[in-house]
DNA sequence: GACCACGGCCAC
DNA sequence: AAACGTGGCCGTGGTC
């Protein structure tokens, strides 16, 4: 870890936030601590009067959770403040003050607790500190990640799985469609496009509306869920977005169709190596509760096979010599991604093996793909 | 000081 | 009506 970085960072930072801090206590007239809810709700829709009439409420009155303040953008110059006030101030508080006391006297290094009994899907969770949350979106959060260096004469090699749950819903679904996208090597969210939008010419902001489609239709995504997430898209045409997109993939939506029937007969899903999660929720007579179980059905496929192919691979990796030598070391793993530190001289060598590895532990429908990454630390890495 | 619920937000 | 799945950590506000 480079330590020095994440200070000079968390400087920065802190630099920044006090301004902003002192511009929104002038704005609101009075001092008070923004990073209490119900503190900010006072000042916002009470002193300052910002209308809160399109804003959700939670179990303690109206939220400020960033989708809702984003509503009250331009209506106030306090708002863009408190952006920026969160955003530095969790980077602050949860990374950069947080890690260099975590980083071990003796190594340099930082160690995680990879937990393999806590996730239902049977994922891995990362805690203490989870390594698995770093930041990568967002430009300043983005920084951080160049704290995270190779040791001298070595290299961080991190090598992901591409589009791994959409390629599992098109072997799993068995949808025509999807199959042929990744057969072709075509891109999936540009497919899905030119389909629901029923044009050739797909613009960058259809693009991004497919995408947020393929993925949210993963995770049981609702009309009026992805009104939410599409900027400028009302409840009708988002529900005639969902129709075109099923009519597209319908053989998908046969399969979705199918493992919430199935899981509301036996109370649980299977995937298709044999791990099971008990959803006895999906018979609740609440709507809340059973909707909910629903979508954790749906998920459940997709999300569980991908852990499960990732688990294979690493186990194959242990068992080839792949993840604790000392030219070659298995770092961490992020769900669809592992991040080795491999000795300058033998990235070539191994790079290769290890992409072998990991894409033919599992033979699908559709090509399993990996991508590697190379770099002096975990920001600044090249495709190779 | 330990624990909790909550609101909020980081990742995949 | 309810409204996107899986996690972990932060500060606040509170209890014991």
């Amino acid at each position: 870890m480079d330590i020095a970085l994440l200070k000079r960072l968390s400087r920065e930072a802190e630099t920044v936030v006090e301004a902003i801090q002192a511009k929104i206590h002038r704005l609101a007239g009075e001092e008070f601590n923004i990073g209490s809810p119900i503190q900010l709700k006072k000042i916002l829709f009470e002193k300052l009067g910002i209308p809160s009439d399109e804003l959700k409420k939670g179990k303690t009155g109206l939220s400020t959770a960033a989708t809702e303040l984003e509503k009250l953008r331009g209506l106030h110059p306090i708002v863009d403040l408190i952006f920026e006030w969160r955003e530095l101030t969790k980077l602050k508080n949860t990374y950069l003050d947080a890690l260099p006391e975590l980083v071990s006297k003796k190594t340099a290094r930082l160690h995680t607790s990879f937990n393999q009994t806590i996730a239902a899907t049977g994922r891995l969770s990362s805690s203490d500190p989870n390594l698995q949350n770093i930041p990568i979106r967002a430009e300043f959060g983005r920084k951080i990640r160049a704290a995270f260096a190779a040791d001298k004469g070595f290299k961080l090699v991190a090598v992901d799985y591409s589009q791994i749950e959409l390629r599992l819903a098109a072997h799993l679904s068995g949808d025509p469609k999807m199959i042929k996208v990744f057969q072709e090597g075509g891109d999936i969210h540009e497919a899905t496009a030119r389909e629901i939008f029923g044009t050739s010419d797909v613009t960058a902001d259809m693009r991004r509306s497919a995408k947020t489609i393929n993925f949210g239709v993963l995770y049981g995504l609702s009309a009026y869920g992805l009104t939410s997430r599409i900027p400028g898209v009302s409840q009708g045409s988002a529900k005639d977005f969902i129709e075109k997109y099923f009519e597209t993939y319908s053989r998908l939506k046969e399969y979705l169709d199918e493992v919430i029937a199935e899981t509301k007969r036996t109370g649980f899903v299977r995937n298709e190596i044999g791990r099971l999660r008990f959803l006895p929720e999906i018979s609740s007579s609440q709507f809340q509760v059973r909707s909910a179980a629903e979508r954790a059905a749906i998920n459940m496929p997709f999300q569980s096979m991908n852990a499960d192919i990732i688990k294979m691979a690493m186990n194959k990796l242990a068992t080839e010599d792949l993840i604790a030598r000392p030219d070659c070391r298995l770092l961490l793993q992020v769900h669809d991604e592992l991040v080795f530190e491999i000795k300058e001289n033998a990235v070539e060598k191994y790079v290769p093996q290890i992409t072998k590895i990991m894409q033919g532990i599992y033979k699908l429908k559709v090509p399993l793909v990996v991508e590697a990454k190379v770099g002096d630390n975990w920001e600044e890495m090249e495709r190779i």
